[in-house]
DNA sequence: TTGAAAGCGTTACCAA
DNA sequence: TTGGTAACGCTTTCAA
């Protein structure tokens, strides 16, 4: 059924031996044995077995990619940036959705490890108490690269955005527009929300602004069903006596769902509150308002996630762990774009025009 | 390094074959021994080498999944579904994205044949001429199932939408709301386009109403760059004597770059134009005008695509092919949604807040 | 330049 | 109920 290396030197009278060095394009073998193995690989139309490959080789050519939730179009992105770098190189991705569920992770790091991967590339929902499934990787001496989001006291290998930086860069952006009351509505238990929490406390307190405890709003959960969060996180910051002028949103979801809550409160972004997301997600420039955020480059951190493990497959183990962060970029559109001088004078009818038209000349 | 079914076996003064049947879940074992070995396998932290297994039992419990883009949400929906379906049945995806290029494609499918993936699920970009990478697929016996894109001439398992159901729900229901001049933005070469088209037409002729030519205009390439093709296919619209009054586009993401074109020009959506598109993309209903769409259920076709799969790796071959439909949902949102008798009655200054309001009442 | 043969880690048949 | 052993299709070493 299945051609062999066996049928196509049967067939020419040659050794297996021979074909498989025409096949990897060994250098000892005269042109003119190369040329009629080939001809009649073609013929036949001969496949070599990559599992029979792997096993003797001790390489699968696979690489394995973790991700919480392909839909969140982070992820996607990380996936698109990896494959295209690994593809020409010959090898193919494994794709594991961990749904979130740390449990479901091991359980997918583990068949992805029994079936041989020679790197891992995952964005993990595992906490620090969680994270022996990595040591267990290290024994296997097989590379591994974390995106995203990192573990704290694990070393290893990572690239990401610096995500302190993402938090600072968010909270600076909506000091500088003249906000004083700024929110922030936390992600859950991962190392991106600590760090953008930090990177906000810190741009606060640098410029000496200090905001109520209850300006900061834990999101309970993953980022996936962050929209509601969002929502339900907004909704306690319109509650509050003195509420919020402007809100650093973990992400783009919970920024989106934020945006519903001010929406529905009927109170205008920015006009009211502005707000900032992280992630750059597409199409979220042509929201009824555009929404700044921060964009990650998060094809490039896949991108530069397979090229960092494509050079710890290749050399032997041992180096020690790469960390590689991406700059954050602000992108500033209309959710926080009126300058702060407008702030107030504006009269209700003039905004949503206002947003109209900044939206046309783009 | 690895920890092999010998090392098991060695500790334990047993024979491989005893721990193989014991891994598997063979029968005729004593429990005493079953369980002396069970423990040594977690001591050992034993994990079976699936390269081995596969090429020994000549199954991999790996499924192919061929995409033309990971970062279209639709497609990345069914990878979601595929995923959910066959991870806890043991089978693992190895995930292609063609990047919209047939010969990448076809260059992926046979990277994943070698591989001896034991089933394909492909969304295509061929053509019925470039096809016969399927009949090599049918000759080494591996079911596949084609989903979303049809080939024209091969019998193959297929899951999707009936498009021309999508075009004609679409069309119908623009028709509905007391629109008469009606355009379609054309999608690229691929069965989806032709279908929605055909579904077009005929809602059009069971109405009656006929359109000059060059209300159909055709989006010159793939899904991915949809955006930029519907700005251009609309702008040629608004240059028209006698432009619509609707146009239903053929997807979402060409939706998206119609509406830019018609806010540019200084238009309103659905005043002057309503629009509808095709996907359900998510976040599309918080647009300034809120997108009215046809959702095609993704993550179900990915589902019942991994199940038909499934069926067809369990069962010997040669069943014939199972085409299944899923049905497709009209999803009426502001960008189509004002009421006939309204158009042409309202003043511009009172459309925005219009749909402000209706954003609010959701 | 070519080929014979051992062996990668597993499974499955058959014998004990 | 257990174990010896021959494959699975390929790579690689060593000899011819």
């Amino acid at each position: 059924m299945q051609v062999r290396m066996k049928d196509v030197a049967k067939k020419l009278g040659v050794s297996v031996a021979t074909v498989s060095k025409v096949v990897r394009g060994h250098p000892d073998i005269s042109p003119k044995t190369k040329e009629r193995v080939q001809s009649i690989i073609k013929e036949l139309n001969y496949r070599p077995n990559l599992a029979a490959r792997s096993l003797r080789a001790g390489r699968s050519q696979m690489v394995g990619l973790v991700v919480p939730d392909i839909l969140h179009s982070f992820f996607a992105e990380i996936a698109k940036g990896v494959g295209n770098r690994i593809h020409p190189k010959g090898y193919n991705v494994v794709l594991f959705s961990s749904e979130e569920s740390p449990e479901l992770e091991i359980e997918g790091i583990e068949s992805l490890l029994a079936r041989q991967v020679d790197g891992l590339i995952v964005a993990t929902t595992l906490t620090e108490a969680q994270s022996d499934v990595f040591r267990r990787i290290d024994e296997q001496n097989t590379p591994y690269v974390l995106v995203d989001r990192k573990i704290p006291g694990l070393q290893a290998n990572y690239v990401g955005v610096d995500d302190e930086e993402v938090g600072a860069l968010a909270t600076e952006h909506l000091v500088q527009r003249g906000n004083r009351r700024i929110a922030h509505i936390q992600g859950p238990e991962i190392s991106t929300a600590y760090e953008r929490l930090k990177g906000y406390l810190g741009a606060l307190a640098r410029h000496r602004l200090t905001m109520p405890a209850e300006y900061i709003v834990k999101v309970g959960s993953s980022d996936v069903i962050a929209e509601d969060h969002g929502l339900q996180a907004m909704c306690r910051l319109l509650a509050l006596p003195e509420r919020p002028d402007a809100v650093f949103c973990f992400n783009d979801l919970a920024a989106l769902g934020a945006s519903r809550a001010i929406l529905k409160a009927g109170l205008r972004i920015p006009a009211d509150i502005a707000l900032i997301g992280v992630a750059n997600m597409p199409h979220l420039d042509m929201l009824g308002v555009p929404l700044s955020t921060i964009d990650q480059s998060s094809v490039q951190i896949g991108d530069r996630a397979a090229k960092l493990l494509l050079r710890r497959m290749e050399s032997a183990s041992g180096s020690r762990p790469t960390r590689i962060y991406i700059p954050p970029k602000l992108i500033v559109r209309a959710s926080s774009a009126i300058p702060p001088s407008t702030r107030g004078e504006m009269k209700k009818a003039e905004v949503l025009p206002q947003l109209v038209a900044m939206e046309r000349r783009k």
